[in-house]
DNA sequence: GGTTTATTTAACAAGTATGTTAAATACAAA
DNA sequence: TTTGTATTTAACATACTTGTTAAATAAACC
């Protein structure tokens, strides 16, 4: 029942949604408006400006102010955030290399010369 | 509105739930029952119940039945397969290091020894 | 000023998430 | 077989999410 306050819960949930994912990989190639973003989707422009909201209160987005456009920007900061927090679990799946690399030593050894094949 | 959910998606939302980070960090030391995942949060056991099995429809755990005991195991699959995902986004703050690379080189523009310092 | 274009806010509906307590199930031990 | 321990399911309450349409705001254009 706690409203869920700590950034990488906000980032995560940002990110839940394909629709936003989407958003950001379109980001990803540049800025853009709002209804160059919603042009993809088949939702409603308020849906659209509802998941920019969400973005960019996660931080995962930034927005400018061009005439009458709002031009947003893809912010990475939160998706380094989150890359750290899923590096303290990287080695539960690189563990099939050491698995390889046991294996490799497995059949290179008795080769003086240490060649892997 | 759609009713079919992605993997991705699926992994993020289970991830957005602090509960259940806790619940994987604790996995990630080792497997346990329900009741030691339980121990250190103020919600009911039935809530943390259903925290499993959103992790475990997610993926991110698996369960095993050792008498009347069910006990939980760290799944990485669905944080590799996140971690690929957020791999294309990784140039996005890395560009800092290419600053820092153009900042060595130019300090140590006209060192002929190419020290760093 | 009045219209057009871009975007947001308001009001509402439907579905989903998360928590609770009480009861049910599964197995072990006595 | 009764009892205790571990865990889940049921039934329910509350709040959040996401979508809609209609109206409001903001700035450019004529």
């Amino acid at each position: 029942m706690q409203p869920a306050v700590d950034p990488l819960s906000t980032t995560l949930s940002a990110l839940a949604d394909p629709t936003r994912r989407a958003i950001l990989a379109r980001l990803a190639r540049g800025a853009a408006t709002v209804n160059e973003l919603a042009e993809p989707f088949d939702i409603s422009l308020p849906a659209v400006s509802r998941h920019l909201k969400v973005l960019q209160a996660a931080g995962l987005i930034s927005r400018g102010r061009e005439a009458q456009w709002r031009p947003c920007r893809l912010e990475a900061g939160p998706l380094k955030d989150l890359d750290g927090w899923l590096a303290s679990y990287r080695r539960f799946w690189e563990g099939s290399f050491d698995k390889m690399e046991a294996y490799l030593a497995t059949i290179t050894k008795g080769d003086p010369d240490g060649r892997e094949n």
